[in-house]
DNA sequence: CTGAAAGCGCTTACAG
DNA sequence: CTGAAAGCGCTTACAG
């Protein structure tokens, strides 16, 4: 009926014949208002669709009820990446449910502008997530504005952080392997400056070696990748092939699901078969692990744990109540599936082909 | 130095020494200001770390910055929808390019929640993704906002639409795999609610019947999925397992990657050897088809042109110089990998295992 | 080149 | 129960 753009609150209280404090009380539903001028106000509001503004609103309010997440990434895209788009996707659905919304944004390691511009925006709260320099923490610790940091680590005792624990996934990877019968292993490792994948490399050996798996000709070989992508996995499988085959490796363990897949189609490309002479484990629990042929045993993340976790904890720091811990850490378990020759209760070692 | 939470410009302007209008000037790089009072207030702003308010720039400015892009959708997640989730990305990249942030939503197809939010957040534009009901077009349209359609289908000859050209899409997909020699077809298609599905079958059915294949007994099988995942892909052929091997089809083509994925993993699970006894066909071109073994042949989907577009053309609208197009269509092309029996001009059939 | 004033669209005490 | 007034943090004519 009406088309004018928006509508502002002056406007529908002439329309309505109340006050501008009157309009905004039934419109916002703090304070009173008669049941008859609730009604002519409620009656404006259809005539003229009206819808008030956020904007002015968070001016006075001096609160956004937005959430800043800033993903440090040193490359794009971010959302379609197999693991942090799980993340975002639950810190979208727990944002909504708790009434917030989320300003995305990406950001190389060192950059402060994301933060700068999200200091801008005014929004209630901030998750970091990744690794991120210490000199970003520092800035925004500056601003006091509530934050916190997912699947990052920092020697900054009084940030708060979600992470999940590579080190015992880690372990319990080598432990699955070993239980099915392995002892002899190559090892994919991911870029050693993320968190991620040093700890899950770090847990991995440890546990290996207090089984009595050494490093070197008789136990295990770890290759470096600086990468973390399925191409890199395959390239790196490619160049180490004729090492790998004389190796005699039994079991192959890459610090993600991406490495593991790129590595294990080399191997299938050129006729090894998975899990019969190789067995092949990554880590993450992307859904393509599951949907791959054979399917990709590898240790979960739990992904939605850490979102739903990330906005509730960040709620309660913006509101100030309640206290919150320093950290918090998310248990990762072995999915076994059929790249690995071993049974559900990954103590033995048959040819389990579901 | 300074531990308060935000300054304002008043303050600013305080401690440099001169008017709001003057700092507001020098910040906003608006207007005149000596070299001297320029300096002043810069330092100032290093000493309060100032941060001017975006929030109260878009109350002068009536203009936030922000656009808001709602995907309609039945289910959760969207972020890490294999498609959408490059598209989104692409969207996100060229609006940092462009100085729009987003607001991301899903919404349930017939509701208008997200847009009503959308509107009181004041976003400049509105990009709506996928099918959409009428009455959400028809909402929209009463606020004359900016406001775009991507992946979606309308009748409404003024709503401008970015599409890709799925029925040519299918129609080159029926190409290339009679061109490999093939004649007897099984397909899986999505759900027929959805544009993409049903254009993309519609087309290759045309195009097979175009070259003489008919339907039925001796040409194709059109078996229909309610859902367009890798597990419904699963279970359609896991029903259909048995008709398909006495149909003896040589071909199959799914009108998405989930879908061919998870048909594929069950005839290889039973051993049937792809592509030397069935050829395996999807469409969009995801990530996983890449990865998989045998890589999957699809047709590509331009998700990056679709979001570069459709922030840009939205761009245009809103500054509202220059027209634009109603309707943009983007050419899908062939991929040819492994899971096909075809070389890569698509005209012949060789045992293509690259 | 700089400052006082009005205004963007709300909310919130405070009177009445 | 309702309205006038002030204020949130900016920008933008308009004087000077």
């Amino acid at each position: 009926m009406d088309n004018k753009l928006n509508h502002s609150l002056r406007e529908l209280a002439q329309l309505a014949g109340v006050s501008k404090s009157t309009a905004s009380r039934v419109i916002s539903g703090n304070g009173y208002a008669s049941p008859e001028v609730r009604e002519r106000v409620l009656k404006a509001v259809e005539q003229l669709r009206y819808k008030p503004s956020a904007v002015a609103r968070a001016m006075v309010a001096k609160r956004t009820h937005n959430i800043g997440v800033i993903v440090f990434r040193d490359r794009l895209p971010i959302v379609s990446h197999t693991l942090y788009g799980r993340i975002i996707d639950e810190i979208l659905m727990a944002a909504e449910a708790l009434g917030y919304s989320i300003f995305l944004k990406t950001d190389r390691e060192m950059s402060l502008r994301s933060t700068d511009y999200m200091l801008e925006q005014r929004v209630d709260g901030l998750i970091l997530v990744s690794r991120l320099q210490k000199n970003v923490i520092d800035y925004v610790k500056n601003f006091n504005i509530p934050y916190l940091m997912v699947n990052g680590s920092t020697e900054d005792p009084d940030v708060v952080h979600l992470v999940s624990n590579d080190e015992a996934g880690g372990e319990r990877a080598a432990e699955h392997l070993y239980a099915c019968g392995h002892r002899k292993f190559f090892i994919i490792a991911g870029p050693g400056e993320h968190r991620s994948h040093s700890l899950r490399l770090a847990g991995f050996r440890k546990r290996l070696e207090s089984l009595g798996v050494c490093s070197g000709q008789e136990g295990f070989t770890v290759a470096q990748s600086s990468e973390s992508s399925f191409d890199s996995g395959r390239k790196l499988m490619e160049e180490h092939y004729a090492a790998f085959l004389e190796g005699g490796y039994s079991a192959l363990f890459s610090t993600n699901d991406m490495l593991a897949l790129g590595a294990m189609k080399v191997l299938m490309e050129r006729g090894v078969r998975i899990p019969e002479e190789v067995s092949v484990m990554g880590y993450d629990n992307t859904e393509v692990a599951g949907m791959y042929h054979p399917s990709l045993t590898t240790v979960s993340v739990d992904a939605s744990g850490i979102g739903r976790d990330a906005v509730s904890i960040l709620d309660r720091l913006i509101s100030g109540e309640g206290s919150v811990p320093r950290l918090i850490e998310y248990e990762s378990e072995v999915i076994v599936r059929q790249s690995t020759n071993g049974k559900e209760d990954g103590t033995c070692c048959g040819t389990g082909n579901t």
